[in-house]
DNA sequence: GTGCTTGTTGGCCA
DNA sequence: GTGGCCAACAAGCA
């Protein structure tokens, strides 16, 4: 589920549960898993003992920053969650990683594994966070910048092309179609046929359904959602996207499903003719 | 058993 | 070199 919008949630739960606490202990699992590329040994041992101090999040990754120069980023792949447990919480199977402070327990879980711990022990930030492309919803999100990028992958189908974090980092297959299914754009149209018009409408519902999606996910200010999703309104296409029978909930006409650019793909022809 | 799955990467090929 | 496609990664679910 992990896009832009559950980044902001899970972020927010660690980071409500536990800023400004100090990790009294780090628990991981040792198999590759999660950690390729990244020493168990030395998370815990830079971590224990340090205080999470903040926390941001950017496209489908998240930051933790604690004290001793320490950067924890994670990415929740497919099946990725953070929770916050009490702290005599005991891991179970699919946990990875777990850190306690004194009234919580922190858990990275991820059955399917496609997840990643990264850690970075420096004052300054890594590359592999700062180097993530400008968010969405800041003022380097133009409409040139989206209009050039679609004719230098014309050939691509235009859903394929919305899932390239480069360009759009946190979009993922849900958000892109909501934002096809809004702009009224075919999912298989060829980047480089969309009319000005339409490139116009689809970097509109691209903000509008970025910004919609963190407020109704990650709620506002200190106060989290109990769950996820329970604030988007039957009126989004994400309700009847996987139920089959499913119709549109702007013209009542049957929703279709392919795979499009590798993908599971949900549109409506009546609203979203290929042209 | 089969065939899916809200992500990313690397390899192959045009 | 660039762009486009696809399999692989692993586990759970219907």
């Amino acid at each position: 589920m992990p896009e832009l919008a559950e980044a902001e949630f899970y972020r927010k739960r660690w980071d409500l549960a536990a800023c400004g606490a100090i990790v009294t202990s780090v628990l991981t699992h040792d198999r590759a898993g999660v950690f390729r590329g990244t020493d168990p040994a030395s998370v815990r041992r830079h971590l224990t003992q340090a205080r999470l101090q903040s926390s941001q999040a950017a496209a489908k990754q998240m930051m933790f920053h604690f004290s001793g120069d320490s950067w924890l980023g994670l990415h929740l792949g497919m099946s990725g969650e953070l929770r916050s447990e009490p702290p005599d919480y005991v891991p179970q199977k699919h946990d990875h990683l777990v850190l306690v402070t004194p009234k919580h327990a922190l858990v990275f879980t991820d059955p399917r594994m496609f997840g990643r711990v990264q850690f970075h022990h420096d004052p300054a930030p890594p590359a592999w966070w700062t180097e993530i492309a400008p968010a969405i919803l800041s003022p380097s999100f133009t409409l040139a910048a989206v209009a050039l990028f679609l004719r230098r992958r014309a050939r691509t189908p235009i859903k394929a092309v919305l899932l390239m974090q480069e360009r759009f980092p946190g979009i993922g297959n849900w958000m892109a179609d909501e934002i096809l299914w809004r702009a009224a754009i075919h999912p298989q149209r060829r980047a480089g046929s969309l009319q000005p018009t339409e490139i116009r409408t689809l970097w509109c519902e691209c903000r509008r359904v970025a910004r919609l999606a963190l407020r109704m996910i990650a709620g506002h200010g200190e106060v989290l959602p109990p769950d996820l999703n329970t604030h988007i309104p039957r009126t989004w296409l994400f309700h009847h996207r996987w139920a089959d029978g499913g119709r549109c909930p702007k013209t009542h006409q049957p929703l279709l499903r392919a795979a499009v650019g590798g993908r599971t793909t949900c549109w409506c022809p009546a609203r979203q003719p290929f042209r």
